[in-house]
DNA sequence: ACGTGCATGTAAAGCGTTACATGATTAC
DNA sequence: GTAATCATGTAACGCTTTACATGCACGT
């Protein structure tokens, strides 16, 4: 499928970046949805300029430091947008090795179980409140049209994703404390 | 990680079951956080043999058919529960093509980007009727102790999961349409 | 001077999917 | 009879992570 091809493709689409731009924008924003390390990423860019899709000029840091910034070309773009546009079917629901561990609870210990779920809570809760400082960072919702509609709508989504995950165990721990 | 191994474990631990009962039951309940081919299930269930954890009977089905009933060993028990036990950070947040797709729909056709969307929304309606389907299947919300109490929680969960999807494309779909 | 971050790569191992292969059982 | 399902395996390929490897730039 080389998803990860027009993950990249889509970034240097939007700005022309080094690997290592890429590999920080997986770090951040886009990690809510995709990612990738750089052992990956630069192979992979690799790839794409062999298919003529991206280029570079090497641009120099400091005195002596090469770094390689790629830009996207007419066929990159063509493609890229092909892609886009392309319909697609529903992904099976992502792997999840808490939920599976819930699925086996009754193997687990009354106390330990409350733990686990507890100790998931507080994690979740403090990912909410990363999210929502960086919602925090737009003044307004973006309108159709402006270029921060994307990061906006794929950030609230992660917040709305969050918060139903947060629901989900108050709802097991509820469950688990009755008699 | 090896967590293939403890999902199969834990389902030879709930009940003894061919590989094939295990690849049947990834594609029930179990998919909604974790699945498997049965080209992975095979070489897994081999490998747990070879670590003790589990063992087989051969049984006859028909005139010929052989096939392998597994069955937990106390090691695998004792193995399946430490790892049931254990701590986790929690994971990155899982791949999501479509979200990726919405990330960059400053290049999408508005018209074209309304599809989508609308396409999506359809599928995940559907996915929700189906689990919905399931869960009228319990006739009562199980009390803990119950064996049925880990089913119910990760059908709940999947199902607000879905219903959050649905909100979130439906938000996408308002900001989209305005002005 | 030293630590953190910038910058780029390769190698090996693990995980997962698709394809290749085969054959019996059961319900219609 | 024939189609769907039960049943078991291997091979090849692709994607992802971890580890190996190196070195500069910049702020304090």
């Amino acid at each position: 499928m080389r998803t990860l091809k027009y993950a990249i493709l889509g970034l240097i689409n939007k700005s022309p970046s080094t690997g290592y731009d890429i590999f920080k924008e997986f770090s951040d924003s886009l990690g809510n949805f995709w990612n990738a390390k750089h052992s990956q990423i630069y192979p992979e860019l690799k790839k794409l300029v062999e298919e003529e899709l991206i280029k570079y000029d090497v641009v120099i840091t400091g005195e002596v430091l090469e770094k390689k910034v790629y830009i996207i070309t007419e066929k990159g773009k063509e493609e890229f947008k092909s892609w886009l546009c392309k319909n697609e079917e529903i992904e099976p629901t992502p792997k999840d090795i808490f939920r599976l561990r819930m699925y086996f609870l009754k193997d687990i210990p009354k106390e330990r179980l409350l733990e686990l779920l507890e100790n998931q809570l507080q994690q979740r809760l403090e990912k909410i409140s990363h999210l929502i400082e960086k919602r925090n960072a737009f003044t307004e919702v973006p309108g159709f049209g402006e270029n921060e509609l994307g990061d906006y709508l794929v950030l609230e989504g992660a917040i709305m994703r969050e918060e139903t995950t947060v629901q989900w165990l108050e709802k097991c721990i509820e469950l688990c404390n009755e008699r």
